[in-house]
DNA sequence: CGCAATTCAATTGCGCACAACTCAATAGCG
DNA sequence: CGCTATTGAGTTGTGCGCAATTGAATTGCG
């Protein structure tokens, strides 16, 4: 009558869910209150460290760009682009070739942030308390059902 | 010059670094996206969810409780209650033997809407694309870095 | 007992995420 | 060429997450 041992019935299902789900959440914060507890001193919250992670890898980018790589819209850029330029790391200038393109470039100041954020990843691998091989390990397991939800959603509406 | 294999050197610290939290994003955001759409027709959104998910296991709750259970706090929780209240799915009464608890307390319409959340575990597990083992070997990594760096926020503003 | 400290919920304020929409600029098709 | 469709950024509105504060109720210590 139950099912086969990889397919649990719906009380497993039930339990499992919640858990995957609160593991999930759980982790993403407890990340955030260690980035934002490291990047206070930086004038950084987590998003806008991202953000400059980006900038300071790939040097000046459009908007559109940015949003590329970290998977956000205008609608969360816009905003925290202002917040940076208002705080003086980065600048925002319509592209002359294509005045519907923003171009976000790195102040002095926003450069010379990279110097004192070198310290936050080594803090931030030594709280996670895992050797570099384990957080590899998780790092792949996220991408990899990242991938498998991103593709999944589209069909998902009806039934599939 | 370079350092040992397990103790890789800024650079690749950065890059790492980079990679966990921008793997641990997109993942997140990635659950988010599916919940919304699987619980579109049942009018929650996904932090809604996880309360259901609470009240349905546990009964009536303070919402201390259900702060505890979710690592949530007032500031979250109200307003959250308040529209789980106006959809008609809670009642929300102070406690008579102390006035300061508001037990939070499933309607009816609440509970009956339990059956019809029945099928959302099953359909996220298929969405991930992964056996049921190995979305345990990911919780288990998880509740291990959340917990590791629970631990390590304390003494983490200095230096550590 | 009486008063200070603590507890619980709610509120305020800020920032992020996302959907829906607006508006200007560009691309591209007939 | 002209007109429509598309693109890129920005704005608005809703909801979540968190810090800080408020205010009432309770606890507990002297």
């Amino acid at each position: 009558m139950t099912a086969l041992p990889d397919v649990p019935d719906d009380t497993d299902l039930l339990r499992l869910d919640r858990q995957i789900c609160f593991s999930l959440n759980a982790a993403s914060r407890a990340f955030g209150g260690v980035y934002r507890v490291l990047l206070k001193d930086l004038g950084l919250t987590y998003p806008q460290y991202l953000v400059m992670l980006v900038l300071w890898e790939h040097g000046d980018l459009p908007v559109k760009r940015i949003g590329e790589y970290l998977r956000l819209d205008s609608g969360t850029l816009s905003p925290l682009l202002k917040r940076l330029e208002a705080a003086g790391l980065v600048r925002r200038e319509r592209s002359p070739e294509d005045e519907r393109s923003v171009t976000v470039s790195l102040t002095g100041e926003g450069a010379a942030l990279r110097e004192r954020a070198d310290r936050v990843p080594r803090r931030l691998l030594a709280a996670t308390g895992l050797p570099v091989e384990e957080l590899s390990a998780l790092r792949a397991l996220l991408d990899q059902v990242t991938l498998a939800l991103d593709t999944a959603v589209p069909g998902l509406a009806a039934d599939e």
